[in-house]
DNA sequence: ACTTAATTAGGAATTATTCCTAATAATAAT
DNA sequence: ATTATTATTAGGAATAATTCCTAATTAAGT
């Protein structure tokens, strides 16, 4: 967290409550919430809090390259694990798990020879059935 | 082609012209286009084809595991390569390129048992800059 | 040809996101 | 501490992709 606001601080982002605020559900979740959840949930603490600044702070966040965002089914959702890293999402009750793979930089690197691109992200999802929604089918 | 058009008939879909014409710029281009771009191109054959037939056809044939969906940049993108394989996506001209990787289906069988999750489906995308792009920027 | 039920066109409704602007407040300077 | 500067915010309007709705059309079985 000190690290975060240190490098807001340093290219001369201003350090507001709705910031810190934002910041510091994303550090405490393992959750992968959507905007306008991250919303709601500070909004407990800020009542005044709008969306679309839920919406800014995410952005300049993710440009600091401070979170991470996935688009699952026509809507975003955000992370503040940034290393590479497989992304599981329930297709049943939309939740999402992180899972590490060390191979992951190897496969971009061969793709990155393969097709001549210069890659600079790379997003790794998976979907189906969580342990707890795959019991339930049966 | 004659395989899609057996397996929907089989099911008890009725061929349609819209169908067959979106299935078969589908089949033709090596694009990932979107639901707005498709319908530009089919419209020039069938002037009176409605978007949202496009968006119905892309998802029935989504559902019978005949095209591929990836989202990019909030909006839907569509590809009749079903099998798995890392698309990658030019962040400056939205091109969106294949490369085939057998490795994916070992990371897909770790992540399903390190995650406990039922997989169905997975996405891999990298993003950055395609050569031409590339070359452009210096 | 006739029937009937799936499909379509067209546009309205919805939803996530972005944009706009006056008011507010974080920071730097005094 | 106070003040001045200017980034940031709240709130709502605008936008864009997608979904929904319904009467009219039409593919396919008889």
């Amino acid at each position: 967290m000190e690290q975060i606001v240190a490098s807001l601080r340093d290219e001369g982002f201003r350090i507001t409550p709705q910031r810190m605020a934002i910041v510091d559900y994303l550090l405490k979740t393992e959750d992968h919430p959507s905007a306008d959840h991250i919303h709601k949930v500070v909004r407990k603490r800020y009542p005044m809090i709008s969306l679309s600044t839920v919406y800014k702070t995410l952005y300049l966040l993710k440009e600091k390259n401070l979170v991470n965002e996935i688009e699952v089914e026509g809507e975003s959702r955000f992370d503040a694990h940034t290393d590479d890293h497989i992304n599981i999402v329930c297709i049943k009750c939309g939740k999402i798990d992180d899972v590490d793979e060390e191979t992951l930089k190897d496969i971009q690197v061969k793709a990155a020879k393969k097709s001549k691109y210069l890659i600079l992200k790379s997003s790794f999802e998976l979907h189906g059935y969580c342990s707890s929604c795959k019991s339930k089918m049966k």
